[in-house]
RNA sequence: GCGGGUGUGGUGAAAUUGGUAGACACGCUAGACUUAGGAUCUAGUGCCGAGAGGUGUGUGGGUUCGAGUCCCUCCACCCGCACCA
């Protein structure tokens, strides 16, 4: 029987479903594996040959695992809340919950064919009530918890509230923005809406007047981590800043923490910056300044206090609160000026408009905290308002950008480096900077400086050594319909949470996906009644949860998916613990995976998981890339004609071989174009499908012709062959390219195990690499040849009994050794490699022993599981391939009496010597240099030295 | 500018602790078989050279008996961040 891998696989993925082969349960007597790849967004066009790369690497591992005898856990789920659905809703008013139901199934239906060893029993789905129930549930827990930056942990409300009730908010160390202190008493006096208020300051998720990204086109604010070059990262829309009251997540609470356990997981070196560079810590001091001859101070951060004697000037972001009160009566018109100007600038013109130094002076000035000199107050925009305090000490000597400005606007630079020259530019040498110039910090190596400045600057009482972060906290709302409703309701505006009993709050049922007329978002046309909670109170909240809310938490649900008393139980997530592997794109470097991190810190604190990382490892696996192809269009501006597509090859000809240049003017001179016009004729590149390509660039242009009304007409222009080229470009698989490839028609042509080990096969996981089915028949072919190791010439099953032959036994023990390492070092593509070299090798040997092919069989199956199980079974084996044990390697069958040395002379390989593996080195050495092939290289000289590598090498220097 | 990564045949790549560079596959060339099919099989295939041989892992240098691998220099490309005080 030939290889039948159509049959095969849809037999045993039947098998594998109707056993449950895949289901986890928690047997405390095994040692857990919890093998995870991210979840995937439900999109309108299903799977590309891109997603299940990472999902394949996973069940390779997973299914190693188990063979290894672990328990394994191997989920998978769907992010089912997002804008494409919605969008999708908004335009053809179908519910986004239809739309995703049917993506799921087309998703499933995909996923179902690549033979994955998911348990499809633990499926999540964020959308679905039942999983965001505990999503809002979460959400409550955060509302009722602070961050004691004593105990360094979250804790409940209440014991804040004994805190105020016991001593006010003095010796309060909380992570807040609470800035007014208040006594007991105070506190015992404040009404419950004041209250309520200071406590909003406090609480890990909070409403508050934010400043946030606002996407008018998507009609949302996005968060940071959302927003990519100054436009919204779905769709690339502007974004502008706005005012607006907003949940957010006290991240910046964790920031310590965040970026201090990224010691303990094992992840990529570019996420753990990518991390760092986003928590953006920076250790230096705060210093007060004082307004000359005016009330008020100005607080400024700065990392360099050894550098404060070198302050020549201060400068303000335009948007400092004491900008207009500081401003001197005839600089207000030129200072409100500047503000206008700058405030015109989008975030993105800024950040494009580094080089121009702009700024105007205020007319204030303020007085050194230690000279007490006056030094002049300025404004511009190279101050952000959104770090530190907006303001900075500007010395000129110690930072380039103060230095180009003070050149720019002719302010003074003074050295406080000693035997440094700043005329040139600004010296920010921090290791080997010595102060001088500088009082009590005169001949103090920088280092030191920063430490006695700090000490000086408490002593005086003027500021205080301080630690920023550039980490914000995260804006928890969008103004949109298909998210998690948040488990809150409004009276007198004051927020109350829906209580526990009455969740999950499910999403009403609304007459548009639109904003209302007044600027609310969706969920405001519910009418109070369309909720199916019953609260004592105005209204619901109104906005929804963001896409990051349920991915921060979902591999935890997975550990115990169907629970409706708790989101995990502690039990499971203790039995579980954290993922051993989490393979998924590096796209998520800063937000996913930095709120799944901070809310298991959370859920750590407050004691219901005993884990603070959620990840162990993690590889990140690169894209696979599409092979767009262009045809080369010729067209004019402003006429309507049809256009013309030339063969590619052409274009580049030189001008005397372009006959073909008469052959298109005179195509568009029918057409009705004049001479001028002909002359503004323009080239440019239209992306074409794939599939309309016969071999590397040659198109059909039939094919062409019908697949879009604009070819119908067009005129194409061909090579001298006759032939038709396009431009190939290798690029991100993307709908509007028409490259992308699904895994389909691969598994209808080639099968899921073929298409698994092409994939893997392509090259390292975390790799990107462009798609090329050129290959895939290698791969095919060799899931044949192994089929053939089991067959006679008539296609029959055909194995022999007894004891393997040696040889035979080499390249079985060779493979498990070889598949075995690289599994432990997920170097999956050179598995593939190894099982192709055995299979070469005993086809070779002409082996069909079945004690070889059997424990062979077991190691191919993490990568081609169907071919496996159906070998498995002719080879008599009652139960499923997985149940088995991982072969055991023994090194004895690789023991050979005989090596073939590779004889080198200076380093240069010239021939080999078989010699017994036993023989010692003096006498290896001494064959060596007594055979024939020697004598040409030595030349009659005597060998200086002679290396000898048993077993391995040897090296004759002349 | 800063941080991370990658540079090896025509192509995807391998070489785990420094020890035969290019395994494995694609492609290509030649041949065999066949009622020419993009099937199968055999041989060859880094480059130069008829051959002996020379040369070769982005560049230039260094350490070493020996370097794709370690150290320094420079270059190219990809990703991330970017007036962060």
């Amino acid at each position: 029987m030939e290889y039948d891998f159509q049959n095969i696989e849809a037999k045993w993925q039947k098998y594998w479903a109707d056993h449950k082969t895949f289901a986890a349960k928690e047997d405390h007597s095994l040692p857990k594996h919890y093998s995870l790849s991210m979840f995937p967004y439900p999109s309108g066009a299903g799977l590309h040959v891109g997603h299940p790369l990472g999902y394949i690497a996973s069940c390779i591992y997973a299914r190693y695992k188990k063979l290894k005898g672990f328990n394994v856990l191997h989920p998978m789920g769907y992010d089912s809340f997002g804008l494409p659905a919605e969008q999708y809703a908004i335009q053809t008013g179908q519910h986004p919950a239809i739309t995703t139901e049917q993506n799921i199934k087309r998703y499933r239906e995909q996923l179902d064919k690549l033979g994955f060893s998911f348990d499809w029993d633990r499926e999540v789905r964020t959308s679905d009530p039942s999983y965001y129930k505990w999503t809002q549930w979460i959400f409550k827990q955060l509302y009722k918890s602070w961050y004691n930056k004593e105990s360094d942990k979250a804790e409940a409300i209440e014991t804040l509230i004994e805190k105020f009730e016991k001593g006010g908010n003095k010796g309060v160390q909380a992570a807040t923005d609470q800035k007014e202190t208040f006594t007991a008493e105070e506190w015992k006096g404040f009404s419950e809406k004041e209250q309520q208020k200071i406590l909003m300051n406090y609480r890990l998720t909070f409403l508050a007047d934010s400043w946030v990204n606002w996407c008018p086109a998507l009609g949302t604010v996005l968060a940071n981590d959302e927003i990519k070059d100054g436009v919204s990262e779905r769709g690339g829309h502007p974004v502008e800043q706005k005012l607006m009251r907003q949940w957010s997540m006290r991240i910046t609470a964790y920031a310590e923490r965040l970026l201090n356990d990224l010691e303990t997981i094992d992840w990529t070196d570019s996420i753990k910056d990518q991390q760092r560079n986003w928590i953006g810590k920076s250790v230096g001091a705060s210093v007060l300044f004082k307004i000359a001859e005016q009330e008020g101070v100005i607080e400024i951060f700065t990392t360099r206090p050894d550098t404060i004697f070198g302050a020549s000037f201060m400068v303000l972001a335009p948007e400092h609160e004491l900008v207009d009160s500081i401003t001197a009566p005839e600089y207000k018109e030129l200072v409100a000026e500047y503000k206008r100007q700058a405030g015109l600038k989008t975030e993105r013109d800024r950040q494009s408009d580094v080089k121009n130094i702009t700024g105007q002076f205020t007319g204030a000035f303020a007085l050194h905290p230690f000279t007490g000199e006056k030094i002049p107050i300025w404004i511009a925009d190279y101050v952000l308002t959104g770090y530190g305090t907006g303001a900075v000490m500007a010395v000129p000597c110690g930072d380039q950008r103060d230095w180009d400005f003070a050149k720019h606007f002719d302010l003074p630079i003074p050295n406080i480096f000693k035997d440094v020259d700043v005329s040139e530019g600004a010296y920010d040498d921090k290791d080997n900077a010595v102060i001088t110039h500088s009082d009590f910090l005169n001949d103090l190596p920088a280092k030191k400086a920063i430490k006695t400045a700090i000490h000086e600057i408490e002593k005086r009482g003027i500021g205080k050594g301080q630690t920023n972060y550039r980490l914000r906290d995260a804006v928890f709302s969008r103004q949109r319909y298909w998210g998690e409703p948040f488990p809150v309701y409004y009276k007198d505006d004051i927020p109350y949470l829906i209580e526990d009993d009455q969740l999950p709050v499910t999403l009403p049922e609304v007459d548009k996906y639109l904003p209302t007329e007044d600027g609310e978002p969706p969920l405001a046309r519910a009418p109070k009644d369309a909720w199916d909670v019953k609260f004592d109170g105005d209204r619901m909240e109104y906005n929804t949860m963001p896409g990051w809310a349920g991915s921060s938490w979902y591999f935890l649900r997975y550990m115990d998916p169907h629970n409706e008393k708790a989101f995990v139980s502690k039990e499971k997530a203790d039995y579980w613990n954290q993922v051993d592997l989490y393979i998924g794109g590096s796209e998520h470097a800063t937000g996913h995976l930095l709120y799944a991190r901070f809310w298991t810190k959370f859920l750590f604190d407050m004691g219901y998981i005993s884990f603070n990382e959620p990840f162990k490892k993690m590889i990140n696996q690169g894209m696979i890339l599409g092979n767009s192809a262009f045809v080369h269009e010729v067209y004019h501006n402003s006429k309507l004609s049809n256009p013309c597509y030339v063969s590619r090859d052409l274009i580049d000809l030189p001008p005397h071989e372009s006959e073909w240049m008469d052959s298109v003017n005179s195509f568009f001179l029918k057409q009705g174009l004049n001479h001028d016009e002909i002359k503004e004729l323009k080239g440019r590149n239209i992306p074409v499908d794939v599939s309309i390509l016969k071999g590397e660039t040659s198109l059909d242009i039939d094919m062409l012709r019908s697949w879009r009304k604009e070819f119908e007409n067009a005129l194409f222009i061909e090579n001298k062959n006759g032939d038709f080229h396009a431009l190939r470009e290798i690029e991100k698989m993307s709908k509007s390219k028409f490259n992308v490839q699904t895994p389909d028609e691969l598994v209808e042509k080639f099968g899921a195990d073929t298409l698994r080990c092409y994939e893997m096969f392509l090259g390292p996981l975390e790799q990107s690499k462009p798609w090329d089915t050129q290959g895939i028949n290698g791969v095919h072919n060799f899931l044949r040849k192994f089929w053939r190791l089991f067959h006679n010439e008539e296609n029959e099953f055909e194995v022999t009994d007894g004891d393997a032959d040696k040889k035979s036994l080499k390249t079985l023990h060779k493979t498990i050794k070889k598949v075995t390492e690289d599994l432990d070092r997920f170097s999956f593509n050179t598995g593939v490699s190894n099982f192709m070299i055995a299979a070469n090798e005993l086809t070779d040997q002409k082996c069909n022993n079945r004690s070889v092919l059997k424990e062979l069989v077991i190691l191919l199956s993490p990568y081609a599981p169907h071919i496996a199980e159906e070998l498995w079974q002719k080879l008599g084996e009652k139960e499923s391939v997985t149940k088995a044990q991982w072969p055991i390697f023994n090194e004895e069958y690789l023991v050979e009496a005989e090596f073939a040395y590779p004889v080198s002379f200076n380093g240069k390989m010239r021939f080999k010597l078989e010699l017994p593996t036993s023989m010692s080195k003096e006498d290896v050495e001494k064959e060596v240099l007594s055979a024939d092939e020697a004598q040409k290289w030595l030349e009659g000289k005597t060998p200086k030295k002679v290396i000898v590598v048993p077993g391995r090498i040897v090296n004759v220097v002349v």
